[in-house]
DNA sequence: GATTAAGCGAGACGGTACGTCCTGTCTTACA
DNA sequence: TGTAAGACAGGACGTACCGTCTCGCTTAATC
């Protein structure tokens, strides 16, 4: 379907393309998901996604961060160690089970091979997910349930790192028992 | 000097191989890692790496093992703060300064794309690693510095998780006080 | 200068490649006209030739074609022997000396293996090339000179099969004496 | 089966490899002819072709020498006319009908890319053929039936040639009546 | 009878070309 | 002006053969 005219983009192309990034991957892993692919997917010019994208992984992190992906918000219960194991499983049910993972997984491994692509991961995701990781603990430096000058910054990398290791590296299972033992931390 | 013949393959075209994937990749990227770049370089056929490889990520990994990037023994001064803090050091240094831990991450990045990698990698290199991660522990273990029956494996993922996450999510420098907070967990 | 789009073909790319096939068979022979060789010399792409021609000899076809070389007609000057002469002679020329020839020669070889060319050789060729042929005895059959119901296409095989012969098979000269004796033939 | 010694090379093998090149080159067409299918084919080491042979051209000009193919031994009736006949009858049926004219199709084929070829089949092939069909001539010169003086070299080729010019160039079928008209030459 | 050297089947080697796929750029006609 | 369509130059893919090589076996003449 044609939409060219004269005043800005296709809402439509760009939402098209978006969403056939999205399931190639999803369905056929990152080797097929090629620009040619995409555009005949999408039913989109190969022209109109070199127009907006400069590159694949670029309409992979649109993708990403258009969806609604972005709902990892913590519970605020008052109790520490329940809100942290809460956001844990919630981060580890995003990293292994969710299309949203795979695509961040994915997103994740092409940023090793491209420093442009970590740099716009890290600004346009990353930093916001840290900062929802770090919200059960500024929650509890507020209630203090956590002693004030507490280095949340590493908290969060001892909480979440392992999580992500196993997701990413080990490809182990996230059990409950381990999110257990991993936010057993404060409680030194 | 060839050595072809019914009775083996040619372990001089072997190195060739593996050195120049290796060359490739720590100077000019994954991308630039081409079955044909490395062909050229190593002065062999493109056939003689499709006989012996079934594609260029396994050359990397072969390269991988071969290379002395297996030598992340730990020390073992019977003090296990020190022995892990050095142990840590040594594994984050590895991982973020090395030609071998860019080989690494670049195999862990095509390890999220390709299943098949995922288990190679994990088997002939990762086992291998938490092996030498839990030595200071059980070390430690025997001399009764730790409780006989703690989780070590769970212990190793809390140690090295943050690391990897770092080194492979967050890009952040690993200082030697990260190291040092990190490994402040059996005093808990 | 690209002329690609949804139109038509690049008229450019076509000729170039058409002139470095051309020149690679006259220049090089037959075992170096490669599709690479023809690319690269016509600062093409591979894949515009395979858009295009099914296989090499067929570009080879349309160079043939597309050349001046149908300038074979005959004289005509009202002298059926010589008329003939003349025009075997400039066949022979044709065969044994020309580019154009060149290319017929490996044409037809080529079509000893493919029965396909073979019938595009002689669909967009002999044909044309045997109607010329013929012209000098249908004017002498018009003026009288030859009686009418003559098997014409039997008479032009006679004239010209002994020069093919000689071309193709047994590469002895074809010298003026020779077209003199094969063109003595209506004279009985 | 091995015949390895010390007394010169292995006619099984030799045989063996011309039986398989005839074989390939008629089920297969000339395409297909490889010299590893020919090896493979006949149970032999490449190797062993390449002692013995320079090239699969060579192997199929020995296959067609050493192949009963060359008894194209004219009549000898004391009628130049039917004799004349009945040997191009032949003849055309070699050139189209049998194996070793599909062969010889295919060696002439690649005589016209291939100089040196081209010298051996005139040497090994032609020139004793020729020989063969200027048998019932110069058997007409002895008995007076044709004048002494006559040049039989350009009789020959007026008499061959067209048959060669249809079974090459034009594939044409070559009926009796064609032979007829081809061969009522002499009664000029 | 043991030695030895040539021919053999096997098959790995460096290399070239194949025909395909995808990249990123371009041109065109339409809306 | 943005778009769908698609041809373009370029480059890597994985495959098929080329002609060369080395290997270990078999065999028959020589020691």
């Amino acid at each position: 379907m044609h939409r060219g005219n004269r005043h800005g983009r296709s809402e439509e192309a760009r939402l098209a393309v978006l969403q056939a990034a999205d399931d190639l991957l999803v369905e056929h892993g990152f080797a097929r998901l090629t620009v040619e692919a995409i555009a005949q997917k999408a039913g989109v010019a190969k022209q109109t996604i070199y127009r907006w994208w400069p590159s694949k992984t670029d309409i992979l992190l649109d993708a990403f961060l258009t969806d609604a992906a972005e709902e990892l918000a913590p519970p605020d219960t008052g109790d520490l160690a329940a809100d942290v194991r809460a956001h844990l499983t919630a981060v580890a049910r995003f990293l292994t089970e969710s299309d949203a993972g795979a695509v961040f997984r994915a997103l994740t491994a092409e940023s090793l091979h491209d420093p442009r692509l970590a740099t716009r991961l890290r600004a346009e995701h990353l930093t916001a997910q840290r900062a929802r990781d770090r919200l059960p603990l500024e929650r509890a430096v507020a209630r203090g349930d956590l002693p004030a000058g507490t280095d949340l910054d590493i908290l969060v990398d001892r909480l979440v790192g392992p999580l992500y290791y196993r997701a990413l590296v080990t490809g182990e299972e996230i059990t409950a028992d381990y999110i257990a033992a991993v936010s057993s931390l404060w409680s030194c």
